[in-house]
DNA sequence: TATGAATGAGGTTTCATTCAT
DNA sequence: CATGAATGAAACCTCATTCAT
């Protein structure tokens, strides 16, 4: 994980041959699932290995044939969302109106969030001391933020944005303000409300309303 | 995350007996401000009891004269610093100008977390697992959230904010940019630019605009 | 001694999944058989789990997949040889005549005592600090002196006994006698003398005789 | 203690000066007392020494004034008592009736235990693991005992006593019941009943009768 | 491939003992 | 003489990891 946790791990070759049958697919799914949800519900840290076998159905052992340690999984975990995580563009063309931009950009983040919600408070938990986590989470903060950045710049270019602006200051502030507000509904308070379809469509427009207006932007026909 | 964890947390009440003489406050200081820094460098679940005794410049058993347990330590650090984490308000009156009110808020609670950056980060971390934490955290939240949704409803009532829209998530929204915006520049990615009083200024006023522009408020005159 | 100790004892049951094949039975048997011989070397507070799992000849860990603490080790000893000790009635009918009933309590009580002395100095030991071993301790000799006390009511019935005598002191007295003598000779001062068999009859002889005499019985014909 | 505690005790030189003013002499013997029931109520292996102090109402330091550790202790407490538990022998001259003497000596002997029923549980824990309070047990016991095995032989040789009997066994015997009726009656099982002056004659005098009867000996005509 | 008992390094915790005040 | 915080050796206990079956 770190540099500190390395004493407990010598010498490790990764699993030279991983199962690739049916049955070893099954098994390492399931293991895969049952970590993911051992650790969202006891957290990262606090989660044994005999925890996530346990809830898998399987022994102790059988954990190795697939992964090297716990980090392994967690890796695995993750590398399994990512395609949906980092690459969440919509098959679609991206829309020339700037404003249907930021909300599209929006509505796939915030979709994106919600479907993984779990996985970003691993993220969390996580990056704060494994650093191959951390420029995961940060690569894909990244990579909501400049998208926005580059519709802000072009936007100022366009002489809608007040060009004074730092744009790249306001696409941080403007993207954090939604990955926290996800995080705060869909992870640490999670609210019912805003589980259903319908509410998460006032989320997105509320969020981009809020997102438009903060640049100064003439208030989309969304809102009216 | 959940109360889960609480079966492992036995007791929160410090040793029954803890020193009082200025020596022993000296040490308990010392305890705490070495676990502190120890949490912030390696994480809460990765410091080991000897880091914090050893960066104390004391010995293992002197850290059970005065806590219980790891958990007991951080509750002491947070207790420490929770006065200056809740009660922020500063002493003048609150001012009448709601958009004063809000730069106002903002420049607080701006300014309370820089100073205690690394505590942030620390509840954060710790809040997936320990519930008490996570509801000092939430507190702390709601602090400011519902200061913030007090304006806004105001502003509503006075005709400057679209009453159709709903002030809670609003004051949310708008609250979660700020305090993720400050992880992200004050902890994540330290950003030395951040660090000056001068650019802090200007943080706070960026912010304060966005947040103004975004609840549709006419300009406030410190943009210009 | 009392109930103060409790606090000190978690929980009686043992670790969740006992290993229950062949080779997890051999590990267990063996670490109980080499507790119970070190608690019998060195006494039970004075043993350290190392001291355990080195004689049974496996790592300290071990020790761990079977048992909770020293005290389930205690535990699982005692329950162990429980059922010889405690329904140490051998098979025939209790005989009609109450001299003969009375030998017959002796030769059972003792035998047993003597096949499990070591066990019997440990729960002396440990019934001080431990309420459920002083519990079945005491449920051992009241079976003993209870069985005895209505030998002796009936003895008084039929006018054999002093019927002025509280039968229950008496045989308080009787059953004492018994036991702490087996103490004496099989664990306190253990005397060769007493470890074969002749001379273990011998024992019960006299002191089957001295119980008779000691009830004003007519002298059984045995003693001739 | 014995062996296997020495690692924790290096290199013990006796208190060297012990204080002697009257400040002094209270202390140890407040600590003295405190440690005796302590003892009585947690057991000497689970007492710690902080227990005693606090109970003394003095610091843990001051224990180091008058001790070397709580082995110390436990020799003072016990040679406080010494004096009345082995020379326990009233001033009267022995009578010459031998019945008249066994009572005698069960009396003095019971009385005895009940004033320091508590030690007799303590130095029952600890000769377990320590054998120079094994031995001073042992001797106390034997007192007793030999002193019954003389009356014994005597009565035999007057042919009072069945001289077939192994007199050895039979005042082991007997001095065996006296023993452990003291110690379940006032240690093990305290019962109220056996408190009181009167009750306590009533014990002895069963106690003897047993005894003498045991012995066939004629019945006494104090049981009348 | 799966199993799960065994391992033991490494962390946590206790508490007798010391010593500066 | 008393104090009580500091000490650190030594015990306890956990759990990631291995490996014989």
């Amino acid at each position: 994980m770190n540099e500190r946790s390395s004493p407990r791990r010598p010498e490790h070759r990764p699993p030279e041959a991983v199962p690739i049958g049916s049955k070893g697919q099954r098994t390492r799914a399931a293991l895969i699932a049952a970590a993911r949800s051992v650790f969202a519900e006891k957290g990262y840290f606090e989660t044994k290995l005999s925890d996530i076998t346990e809830r898998a159905g399987c022994s102790t052992g059988t954990l190795y044939t697939y992964f090297r340690n716990r980090e392994d999984v967690l890796t695995a975990i993750i590398e399994g969302a990512q395609e949906r995580m980092l690459t969440s563009q919509a098959p679609g063309a991206e829309p020339f109106d700037p404003v249907a931009r930021i909300e599209r950009a929006n509505r796939e983040y915030i979709e994106a969030y919600q479907e993984n919600a779990d996985l970003m408070a691993l993220m969390d938990q996580v990056s704060h001391v494994d650093a191959s986590i951390r420029e995961l989470r940060l690569r894909r903060a990244r990579a909501f933020f400049e998208r926005n950045a580059r519709s802000i710049s072009e936007l100022q270019e366009q002489g809608h944005v007040d060009p004074s602006l730092d744009p790249y200051l306001l696409a941080q502030a403007l993207s954090a303000m939604v990955s926290r507000l996800c995080f705060h509904l869909f992870v640490d308070v999670p609210d019912a409300r805003y589980q259903s379809e319908d509410s998460r469509e006032d989320l997105i427009r509320t969020v981009s309303v809020l997102w438009t207006n903060a640049l100064g932007l003439p208030r989309s026909s969304d809102l009216q």
